[in-house]
DNA sequence: CCTTAAGGCCAATGGATTTGCCTTTAGGTT
DNA sequence: AACCTAAAGGCAAATCCATTGGCCTTAAGG
């Protein structure tokens, strides 16, 4: 039998917390040990519940990531395509967020599963694109998607540049403009 | 006095090779030991000279990425951008390559000196957009260049996905014309 | 009020890192 | 060309610290 809540929940929180706060604050070679004694938890159950430094940071960094950028549904392409990367400008503008992409790719080299991760997520923006295709709307590629929007930001991202407010929608605009999208008057019609 | 040659600069190449090897080989979790041992020198001289893991890594990366992708000058803007950009994809299409480019975004968070250097790279770039400009080329952005060209290839690394062969001349192609320079007939004038 | 998953504590353990001292040798000098 | 001198490397012993294992305590979930 598992145990989701209670105490375990309280750990597992305050474990995440303490990684993302310690990264934020530039201890990138923090081990466990600094780890649990941030989280005010014992070394030994950071080892038994995630085995590393690496595990809990992959942990944090999926739980986390999970709840930003759900896949829009605007009934329009270009709404879709601008809600989305103005929610991953969002959340790459965060510190925390940041980090944690930092985080994920560092680790992704070892671990094959955030890749799926995120590739699941793929699927679901390939849908948005495919709904847009069947309402006759311009048809987009999800790896064209990657290209123009999210490669840019995550760039910044690990190169440390700033996140220019609006990026996202420019970025987003780039790829419209590309597919023959006329760009948005903004006064509807 | 400070012994850039002779016995030093064996022990360097050897510690370069070392690290680069077990990354590619996928030993992301090889410590100093193991990097002094592949490369036949005591670790002792390892922790002497670069003190960390860390600090080995970014040297062999720093290293071996400065031999990269040289600042082309074709005479033309099509033609400096698609040789940077498939220079660019050649390097990182390597598997060598792509291992070093993850390792330094690693530890970029960590140093400032990275980025620099990797700044002084992109001011030479700049030159060479700026003179394309003063020809009465199109005016283009160091930006818009890591944007449309540089971020996807990166991504492409980062994310594990395989590196299309010709992605570099397409990225640009994309680049180019956005800016407003019709496509290569490839036929001349 | 049970049962037992999960956490805490403490005492090993083992490998990474440091230290002191000696040997080699790069780079210069005579 | 032989010859300094000190920078850099090697070696071994000492130390430090992350990780593990055994055992007890707490408290989910029923």
């Amino acid at each position: 039998m598992t145990r989701p809540g209670g105490r375990s929940a309280r750990v597992r929180e305050a474990v995440h917390r303490a990684v993302i706060e310690l990264l934020a604050e530039g201890e990138t070679t923090a081990g466990v040990p600094q780890i649990a004694e941030r989280a005010g938890v014992n070394p030994t159950s950071v080892y038994r519940r995630w085995g590393s430094c690496a595990s809990v940071l992959l942990d944090a960094a999926v739980a986390r990531l999970s709840l930003t950028s759900p896949v829009p549904d605007t009934g329009s392409l270009r709404g879709d395509v601008e809600q989305w990367a103005t929610a991953v400008e969002r959340a790459l503008a965060d510190p925390d967020g940041a980090v944690l992409v930092r985080a994920l790719i560092t680790f992704i080299g070892t671990n094959a599963d955030p890749i799926e991760h995120l590739l699941s997520r793929g699927e679901d923006l390939e849908q948005m694109l495919t709904a847009a295709a069947a309402r006759g709307e311009p048809a987009l590629d999800l790896q064209e998607l990657l290209d123009y929007v999210l490669a840019p930001l995550y760039l910044r991202v690990l190169l440390s540049r700033p996140i220019e407010p609006g990026i996202g929608v420019q970025l987003a605009d780039r790829l419209l403009t590309a597919a023959g999208l006329p760009p948005a008057s903004g006064q509807g019609g």
